[in-house]
DNA sequence: TCACGATTCCCGATCAACGGGAATCAGCGT
DNA sequence: ACGCTGATTCCCGTTGATCGGGAATCGTGA
């Protein structure tokens, strides 16, 4: 049969998946690209590609700058602040976060669950810096991370044995990488209150997490502070649970 | 002609159109609907309504929650972050913010331009609050606020033009709605180095901002603060310029 | 039990999307 | 000046993915 005649047909794939592909070339290090090279990345012939991206640009979900490359458009994000779930509950842990991160002098931060990881939502840094593992919208392992095993620990039981089961990948030699490890981790912070985590993402640094509930009483994010390996705790645990406190209360959550 | 037996065919807009449409039935008030309400009010058949919501669904661009209800994933904040360009600016500016709002004590705001208007990408509320017109993610018209002033005064000619062209519309009975004396409040905007709004957007508010430059020394913010009706505003003022300084230094921008 | 709305499933008709290809444009090195 | 490379736009014949009416199913509240 001759190749030479083939007609140009639909790919196969819905709109949805090919936008989502699209959008997917961005990566927080490269933001910007030329149409051509965002058709190369996902997988379109350059036509195509440029036909999409100048239907989203029409649509305000990418823009192009100056030079013609093409970012992420304000109008995305504009929509997405409409997610109120998560938007709510930044909107009131911010007031708190900051009291915590006055005090406390680390990074601290608000992670959600969010498709079996540790979504971070927001992070204030440490004046005196250090490690910068998380960043706002980056993602951590549930079993690898303070917030995550916060998380996992207090989140549904299903969730707790689908991780379990998965492989879990040690991202240092403190990493607990054997179910069973992780499941005994996961009884002493339902026990204590909260996580720490020495050592588990970076050998430096020590995470610290409490969990969040909203005004039903379910734990629905982690409040965390990243501290120097051997730094002394207590305080830190202290301020963070006051915080969590807080944040429920201004959610609504009585008791 | 027969209309029962009308073939089924292609709306006529495009993909993305529809899923914009889609997107824009959820507001800041309404964020959790059933698909069948979604497809009512983008002029969606149910049916299709629910094939669509799926796909995105699918795609993690749209969520159910445990009722079925349908509400804006965090995929899509996600991804929002990936433009690099607000959230870069954001970050930048929060420590400085932060320290405006601690010494101002009123409601603390970032604004960007955006399709003609001022689109607000953060807030920090007071904690003696008052008034609250501006959200994040909000937008302003350009001649009716403080930040919108700014952002006009130091934008582009054209964009000028453009919007003294068209309708002015009054918010309150001090707002600028005469071409003419926008210009003037432009020309005084760009001599002082900043603008004061009183009662433009409410009555008994002011809005005061200052332009803020990246590190190629463009103006690509305008930082504003809201304070009652005949408040003291030279002391805002001059922390506003300071914060807005220090942005731009903490971009990257010299002298 | 019934009624109503949301949701899923099915399926034939249709046309908008597809992409190869050619032309154009822009920048760059020689 | 001149080709070379890559981005972009335009054209157009083909076709299969999309569309939505309709019916069945599920869920809930009266």
């Amino acid at each position: 049969m001759p190749s030479w005649g083939m007609a140009n047909s639909p790919t196969g794939d819905s709109a949805t998946d090919r936008l989502v592909r699209i959008l997917d070339t961005f990566t927080p290090t490269r933001t910007v690209q030329t149409a051509t090279e965002i058709g190369r990345r996902a997988g379109l012939p350059s036509s195509t590609a440029h036909r999409i991206v100048n239907e989203l640009v029409a649509a305000g979900l990418l823009e192009r700058d100056e030079e013609r490359q093409v970012r992420i458009g304000m109008r995305l994000w504009e929509l997405s602040t409409r997610s109120s779930h998560a938007l709510r509950l930044r909107q009131a842990a911010m007031p708190f976060m900051e009291r915590v991160q006055a005090r406390v002098r680390e990074h601290t931060q608000l992670a959600i669950l969010e498709q079996d990881e540790a979504l971070f939502l927001e992070r204030l840094s440490s004046p005196d810096s250090g490690s910068n593992i998380t960043r706002v919208a980056g993602r951590l392992p549930l079993h690898a991370s303070s917030s995550g095993l916060v998380l996992l620990a207090f989140g549904p039981a299903e969730l707790q044995e689908r991780v379990l089961a998965s492989p879990l990948a040690p991202l240092t030699r403190a990493t607990l990488s054997d179910p069973q490890a992780v499941r005994r981790k996961l009884a002493e912070v339902r026990q204590l209150g909260h996580a720490i985590a020495p050592g588990y993402i970076e050998e430096v640094a020590t995470g610290i997490a409490v969990p969040v509930r909203d005004e039903t009483g379910q734990v629905v994010a982690a409040l965390s502070v990243v501290l120097p390996r051997d730094a002394e705790a207590d305080f830190a645990v202290v301020e963070l649970h006051r915080a969590a406190r807080d944040i429920a209360r201004s959610l609504g959550y009585r008791s």
